[in-house]
DNA sequence: TTGTACGCGTTATCAA
DNA sequence: TTGATAACGCGTACAA
């Protein structure tokens, strides 16, 4: 490419490079023969002086789990914007094939790793194996000097709740998943602390906890209507829960939202958006929760780490599952 | 490394590489000293040697999706298996992007290339603007010279209606996606010409073709019923319109499989395995396809390219959705 | 059996 | 303003 432009390799490498040490009309030969060739700067030699690849890795634990999408979304687009690429190992929870993964994407010299959790939970942290910088993503490290980037899930709940309760509902109700996820009691304790403050009490005197599923939801709602018949309002840990207690209601001649408001979890489209009625619903707004770790990557990057734990917010979606009380 | 093992940089090469040409002392010697200082050849300075990277490009362009996702692990695993790494880049179907991503990957010196449709559709074939092997998974290449590795829809509706046949079901119907989808049209294909082997005719007088949704399904249910009050079985384009049928079906005191038998499409586990009941459906094993792809790609990477349509089969999932006529 | 020298494609330094 | 040269880390032919 340089003998077609008729210079030598540096003088090239510095047209292509935008120095301003070269004369423009030498530029814009090598820009032509360049373009002509459709030359293409080979990354790994960059890579190999400059000691940057532009590549950061991410690794997952479940992949197939619909939380990892979205984030893993935004982590590629805000990497696209600086022109930086992505390698994706999915290590399926399995910690052989996890430190096999990291010690390839070290010698691919990535320059940082996005570590995205499979749950929201603590996880040990991977920071002492790994000698360039880590962002944990919806999973939290153990390790407190680790940055974490979270889902705010008390703060989702509580936005939930006070919408029921700025409706005028009075006896609230909280249908969720296994106690063993995190995820499930932050949204109790957001839940709790809204109804104190509102001098309320939950219906049914308590969460009700079970699986992530329509099947629990259905059960617990008539679990939940035996035990507070009078309940008027159901806060759920997830859509597909918010559809199953949907779904009794109607089958036990309540009307959605006339004589129960439901609020599910997730802003899971194929369920919320097609629910009868549809749901309103608390929305993780993951793919900027993504989008903000990859950014905190690029400062920890430039030399500007960070720990500890940042929240982000979530956003609550007012559908049809929700109206103030009838008079 | 090489001076903490006492030789030179070329010996501990060759000793690592497991070359036979050295003693076995030294190798040994050489060996120690790279796991203690835990030395992890540097993958860059390799691929500018050798010309290859031992990492694939892989191109989306709805990343999102819930089809993208399984595919995207079946082609990752089987990559890791021949310690292969993966570069992600989704288009997100925006041509200008697409360019952009196939140049990045050209420059970092990709071994080929794995274009995941969004949709089953034909595409633009890419492999023009790729001097390297591309492999089209999911979504079929326009050129017939390129290789694309595709989910055998008209084969899923095949199973699917000679299930039902088999379960003695004849007055069967059939309600779709919209027919702009190739993956409509072609269960379409597969669902007539299985009615035909059999002398029979569909229920309603053809296929009813609507949204992807639960909606759909619930509406197009009451139309089906309404002109064809007889029909036994409804075959759905997808999970969701089947979950939708499976409620009005409900609604209107029809007994599931009784009455009617339903089966639906993709096993999408949170809508078929928790649908009231529990749903028949056709799983497009798109893990296995995305391996399949893989293995087609390290094919042409070794000199054995090949072109065409490769069709992967589809599973029947049997759920308590369909059972045989009561006599 | 071991070590020396070269080259992969690029950028940076420095001499011309 | 341009070009020669070294260096990045590794593998390999070839010399010792």
């Amino acid at each position: 490419m340089a003998k077609l432009a008729g210079v030598s390799i540096s003088t090239a490498s510095k047209a292509l490079n935008g120095r301003d040490e070269v004369a423009p009309a030498t530029r814009t030969r090598v820009l032509n023969a360049a373009a002509r060739l459709s030359f293409r700067p080979n990354a790994l030699a960059r890579g190999l002086i400059s000691g940057r690849t532009r590549t950061i890795g991410l690794l997952t634990d479940e992949l197939g789990g619909r939380f990892s999408i979205p984030v893993l979304l935004g982590v590629e687009n805000a990497l696209a914007n600086e022109q930086m690429s992505v390698l994706l190992c999915d290590a399926r929870g399995d910690a052989i094939r996890r430190r096999h993964y990291i010690g390839t994407l070290l010698s691919r010299q990535v320059d940082g790793f996005i570590v995205l959790g499979d749950d929201n939970d603590l996880r040990p942290s991977l920071t002492g194996e790994i000698p360039v910088p880590v962002v944990y993503v919806y999973g939290e490290s153990e390790d407190p000097d680790d940055l974490s980037v979270l889902a705010d899930d008390e703060g989702g709940a509580r936005l939930a709740v006070e919408h029921l309760v700025s409706l005028g509902r009075r006896r609230i109700g909280h249908i969720t998943g296994p106690q063993t996820y995190r995820a499930a009691r932050d949204r109790v304790t957001g839940t709790r602390a809204v109804l104190a403050e509102h001098g309320l009490t939950m219906a049914g005197g308590g969460p009700l906890h079970g699986q992530w599923t329509q099947r629990w939801g259905r059960h617990a709602a008539r679990v939940l209507l035996a035990t507070a018949p009078e309940v008027d309002a159901i806060f759920c840990g997830n859509d597909q829960i918010a559809t199953g207690v949907a779904d009794t209601l109607t089958d036990l001649r309540k009307r959605i939202p006339d004589d129960v408001a439901i609020v599910g979890y997730d802003n899971w489209e194929e369920f919320a958006a097609d629910c009868r009625p549809p749901l309103t619903t608390v929305d993780l707004d993951l793919e900027d929760l993504g989008a903000a770790a990859a950014r905190l990557l690029f400062d920890a990057l430039d030399g500007r780490p960070a720990a500890g734990v940042v929240r982000h917010p979530c956003r609550l979606v007012v559908r049809e599952s929700t109206a103030p009380v009838t008079p």
